[in-house]
Formats: C-alpha cells, sequence, structure tokens
DNA sequence: GGCTTACTTAACTGTCCAGTTACGCACGTT
DNA sequence: AACGTGCGTAACTGGACAGTTAAGTAAGCC
C-alpha cells in the first residue's frame, strides 16, 4: 500500500493520468507541468519506488510507463469495503445516524 | 480525492479497517494502538475532514462510525484503469518492456 | 575533444504533519 | 457544588517532503 502515499499527491496522479493514455519522456511530461523539471523527476522517482512507474532509457531520453500492478493492489485493499456502498447508497445517511452495526471485516492494513 | 492522503497513513488505515467492523468510541480506538489518545484524536480529526467518519455525541463518549462514501469515490476513480491489469495479468511486463502504447483515459485528478 | 541536449542528483529552504505533554471543557455521579 | 471521566485543543518538537537553483552524468553531433 505504498502506493496509496504515492498518489497522495495530485501532481502524482496527473503524471500517472497521462501515463495511462501512453508512454512518455520525462521532459515531455515536465513541460505539462507549471512546476521545474527537476521537481517532476523527483515525482517520477516517487512513482519508480511505489512500482507505479517504469523507467527505459531510448538514446538520452527516459522513456516513462505506467505499471497497473500498485494499482490493481490498490483496487484489491478497497474490494472489501465494496459491499458497504454497493447497496443501500442513499440509506446510509440514515444508517450511520441510527447507529446500525455493520459487524464484518478485518484490516487489510 | 482528498481521501486519499487521509488513507496514506497506516494507522488511519487500521482506523478505518477497525470502523468497517463497527462503529466505537474515541477512547476504545486509542487503546488499541501503541500512540497516546491525543494522537488518535488527531488521526480521527483528518479522518473525519475527509468525509471518511461520522461522530455522534452519546453522553460525553464521541462514537464514531465509518462512512464509506469517500471509499466509493476511490473506487470510483479507480475504475478507467482497471481495465489496465483486467486481462493479460502476465503479459504485463513485456507488453511495457516492448512499450506499446495504450491510448486512453484522462486526469480525473 | 568539445559542445549541446536530456535528465538526474545535490544542497538548501519552507511547509506540513505525526507525535508528545499540558490544559480545557462537557457530561455524569455523588 | 465538587470531583472523576472521556475527549478535544493548544503549544511545541522532529522528521518528511515539495519546491527551487546549481552542479553532475550520459548520449549525440560537429
Amino acid at each position: 500500500m505504498e502506493a496509496l502515499a504515492a498518489l497522495a499527491d495530485p501532481t502524482r496522479r496527473q503524471i500517472v493520468a497521462l501515463l495511462a493514455a501512453g508512454e512518455q519522456g520525462a521532459g515531455e511530461l515536465a513541460g505539462q507541468f507549471p512546476v521545474s523539471r527537476p521537481a517532476i523527476s523527483r515525482h517520477l522517482r516517487v512513482l519508480r519506488e511505489a512500482g507505479l512507474v517504469q523507467v527505459r532509457a531510448e538514446g538520452q531520453r527516459r522513456v516513462y510507463a505506467l505499471d497497473p500492478r500498485p494499482l490493481s493492489e490498490l483496487d484489491a485493499w478497497l474490494a472489501p469495503y465494496r459491499r458497504l456502498w454497493a447497496q443501500r447508497l442513499d440509506a446510509l445517511d440514515t444508517e450511520i445516524a441510527r447507529g446500525r452495526r455493520a459487524r464484518t471485516q478485518e484490516d487489510g492494513r
């Protein structure tokens, strides 16, 4: 779940979204953000360390590609909670207000 | 997507997991962690501000309950990426190595 | 070899955040 | 009214982190 920390930053989420549309070079990516290139470089490093991104050297370019596996982990983490909103979405408020117990679910930390 | 930042902390994820099994008082929660009660109080505040948790005063107790809506938002954010790992999970490495384009997806930031 | 291009790393700064102890407040009990 | 209990908030500290500019490394070109 290290991916969660990586995805907590909006810039990094945007990078992920961009890379979902296809791989890109580092400078190419940096050009689409209002921050400096080193800043993007560091973001890419965080994403890399979280396993969300893979680099490939192509000449002097560094081409970044999305690796969806941590996202799938996140999906798996989220899965057990899914039943909580799957049904009766609009009945939630009243249910919470009434304080009914759910009695399910364990960690997954 | 403010929930992502809230869930980036392991302690808070654990609190969420505990509350998924049923609501609990603040002190009750704090007792299950190695940190001080004020620390948990602050975590609960972050979760509250992220909408992940609801409080209800019951006498002098503060009973916390999970609100799954931000989790469902997170699920929705994750949804467009799902097709990336849905099929050919083992073919991913080679696909990334080959550098094939995906050509889909926008932000969601 | 010497220069440009494409990125990363280093060093520094400001801000945010989790943890602590000390204090404050409201409810309940006697 | 006085006191204990259950929490929250305040004030402070240490560490992590995003941003900057400046320096370093590696590939391509002349």
